[in-house]
DNA sequence: TGGTCGGGTTGAAACGTTTCACACGCATGG
DNA sequence: CCATGCGTGTGAAACGTTTCAACCCGACCA
C-alpha cells in the first residue's frame, strides 16, 4: 500500500512536503504543489487515517447509537445528525442497538476503543452498568431523546410526560371511558414517561386504565398485544401505543379481526412517522421532531468538544405535537 | 488519556508485558497477569484502536454503503449483515448514500482512509467515477443487491429480472390491459433490471405499458406518481412499483382519491418489507431476501479477506418470490 | 557589504500499539 | 557439570502520519 514516503520519493521532496501539500497548501510553492499533487494522482495516494488520527490523538468520527434502526423515527434523528456533522466537516457512523444492554454495551466498548470524537446516544437504560462503565473511558457524549439532568451530561429530548397526555386527553374528551395502554420495555424511560403523561389525565377521572407491556417497540409485538387486547372483556374502547410501530401492529390485529377501527377501537401512536398516515387507517399519533433532535444533539456535541470548548452541559427539551387522523376520528 | 505506559508503570511491568496480558493471555503467568489485569481496571485503561490498526495495517471494521436507510429492506440488509459480521468478531458501520452519488464518493474515500476490512456497497452506478477512484484504493469490495461480472468483483444479488416477470405475470394473468410501471432514477440497475423483466412478459402481449419515472425510490415520490397516474386517461386498471415505499405512496394517492384498491387500481410492489403488509391495502410486493442477502455479502467479503485468501471473485443471485395480498386480490 | 527577513523545505520526534528476537533463570537429562 | 529446553519477561523496532524547530537562500534594506 502506497504511503507518504512513497509520494515524497517519487517528487524528490521530503516527507514533511507531501504532508504540507495535503494539509496546509497554501505554504508550499506552486511548483511543488503541482508536482507533489500529480504524483499522489499517479500513484493514487490516499492518506491512512488511523496514523492521522493517531498523531493527532482524537478521530474525526461522531457515533450515534439508537435503540432501534427499524424504526423510522430514528432514521430520521440520524439523518439530521449527519446534517450537522457532515457541515462541520465529521462523518458519522449509527450502530443499533436494538434495545438490548449487552449490545449497547459492545458498541460503547468499540467505540471507545476507536477513540471517536463523541458519542450520540439513545441509550436504553441511563443507570446500568453499560453505562457507567463507557462513563469511565472519557468520551464526551450527549443523550438523544432522553433528558437527564444538566449536570450528568448534555441530552436532548422530546417532553414525552407531556406527549402522554396530549394522548390521553384527546381519548378522554372524546368520552371513552376504556382505554389500554400497550407499552414496550419499562426499562425505557420513554416507555415510564408517555404512560406517566396519560396517567397524569386519565387518574381519578372515572377511566379505567390497563397496561400491556410489549417485549419489544416493533410491529411484530404490537401484533401480539393487538391480540391480547382482542381476547380482553370488557374491551378497552381506545388503545394509546408507545411508538407507532406497536401501533400499526394493533391495527393490524384489529383489521385482522375485524374490528372497526375507530368506532370499536380507537387508536393513538406515538412518533408520527411517515407510513403512520398510510396506514390502513390512517394514524392519530404523537409527533416529535426526529431531525432537529439529531441536529441538535450533533450541535451540542460538537459545541462541548470543540476547541471553543464550552464547559457545561446543556438540556435542550422540544414539545411534541398530537396529529389527529381517522384513528380516532369518529365518524357519526 | 491513560495508555499502555501508565499500566505497565504502575503494574512494574514492561509495556509488552501489558500487551500480552490484553492478547495472548497464556503466555503470562497468572500472577502477573492477575496483577495487570487489576491495573487496567483500576485506571480505566481501554486501548487505542487507531494505534493498534496503523501497527496491524488492517482495520477490524467492515462497511455498508446502502441507497438509502429510510427503506427498510437496507436495514435488513445491515441486520444481516452485522450478524455476520460480529460472528468473526468485527463490527459493521453502515452508511447510507441516499442514492446520490456525490454522498456515496465522500463516504467511500471516508472508508478508503480509515482502511476498513472491506466495504459491502449497493451501488448507485457501477460504472460512474464513484467507483472508478474507489477501486484504485485496493479497499476489498462486494456489491450487495447488485450482480455484476464476476471477473470484477464477488456480488451478492436478487434476479430482479425475474422478479419484473413475476410481478408482469400475475397482472397480466389477471387480465390488466393497460399497465403503469413506476420506477425510480434510471441510473439504478435494479429499476432497469425490474423493467425488463416486466416487459419480457407485457410486450407484444396486446397490454400497453406506461412507465413513470420517479426522483426517488421513496414514499413521496410515490404520491407524486399516483398523483400523475389518477390524471392519466384512459387511467391504467394496474401498476407496478419499483419497490413498497413507491407502492405505498402511490396507494396513499389512490385512497385519497377515492379510487378502489384493487378494484379500479391494482398495486404490486417489490421488497416486501414489513409495512407492506399492514398498509391500508394489504401489498402484494415481490419479497427478496433481505437479511440473506447482507448476511450473505458479509461472509462473501470475509472469505476473500480472511487468512485462508481465496482468490477468485463469486457471485451469489437469490430468487425472488410473489406474495400476493389484497392489493391485487380481485374480489368478485 | 553585512544584516535581517521571510518563503520554502527538511529532518526528526512523537503518537500508542504489536511483535519479535533475545535474555534470564530454572529444571531436566545426559 | 554442561547442554538443552521451557516458561516468562524485556527492549526496541516498526507502523504512517503531523508538527515544529532549524536551515537554506535569495532579496531587501541600511
Amino acid at each position: 500500500m502506497v504511503g507518504i514516503k512513497d509520494v515524497a520519493k517519487h517528487a524528490g521532496v521530503s516527507i514533511g512536503t507531501v504532508s504540507n501539500v495535503v494539509n496546509r497548501p497554501e505554504v508550499v510553492s506552486a511548483a511543488t504543489r503541482k508536482r507533489v499533487l500529480s504524483v499522489i494522482e499517479e500513484l493514487g495516494y490516499v492518506r491512512d487515517e488511523s496514523a492521522r488520527q493517531l498523531r493527532a490523538g482524537r478521530s474525526r468520527i461522531v457515533a450515534l447509537v439508537v435503540l432501534d434502526l427499524g424504526n423510522p423515527f430514528f432514521v430520521e434523528v440520524a439523518r439530521g445528525a449527519e446534517e450537522a456533522a457532515h457541515a462541520r466537516g465529521l462523518n458519522v457512523i449509527t450502530c443499533d442497538s436494538g434495545q438490548r444492554t449487552d449490545l449497547e454495551s459492545s458498541y460503547l466498548a468499540m467505540l471507545a476503543e476507536q477513540r471517536v470524537r463523541g458519542v450520540l446516544l439513545s441509550p436504553v437504560d441511563t443507570s446500568g452498568e453499560a453505562l457507567k462503565a463507557f462513563r469511565r473511558s472519557g468520551v464526551p457524549y450527549v443523550f438523544v431523546d432522553r433528558g437527564v439532568p444538566a449536570d450528568q451530561a448534555s441530552s436532548v429530548s422530546v417532553d414525552d410526560v407531556a406527549g402522554g397526555a396530549l394522548a390521553g386527553r384527546h381519548l378522554a374528551e372524546a368520552g371513552h371511558r376504556r382505554i389500554a395502554f400497550v407499552t414496550g420495555p419499562a426499562v425505557l424511560a420513554q416507555c415510564r414517561d408517555r404512560e406517566a403523561g396519560l396517567r397524569s389525565v386519565v387518574d381519578g377521572s372515572g377511566v379505567s386504565l390497563t397496561v400491556l407491556e410489549a417485549t419489544a417497540l416493533d410491529f411484530a409485538s404490537g401484533r401480539d398485544a393487538g391480540a391480547r387486547l382482542l381476547g380482553m372483556s370488557p374491551r378497552p374502547t381506545a388503545v394509546f401505543c408507545a411508538n407507532d410501530l406497536l401501533a400499526l401492529g394493533v391495527l393490524q390485529a384489529m383489521v385482522g379481526a375485524g374490528i372497526r377501527v375507530p368506532e370499536e377501537m380507537a387508536i393513538v401512536g406515538y412518533d408520527d412517522i411517515e407510513f403512520a398516515g398510510a396506514a390502513a387507517v390512517p394514524l392519530t399519533s404523537v409527533r416529535q421532531p426526529a431531525r432537529r433532535l439529531g441536529r441538535t444533539a450533533a450541535e451540542l456535541l460538537l459545541a462541548e468538544t470543540g476547541d471553543g470548548a464550552a464547559a457545561g452541559h446543556q438540556g435542550v427539551v422540544f414539545t411534541p405535537e398530537l396529529v389527529v387522523r381517522e384513528s380516532t376520528r369518529t365518524r357519526r
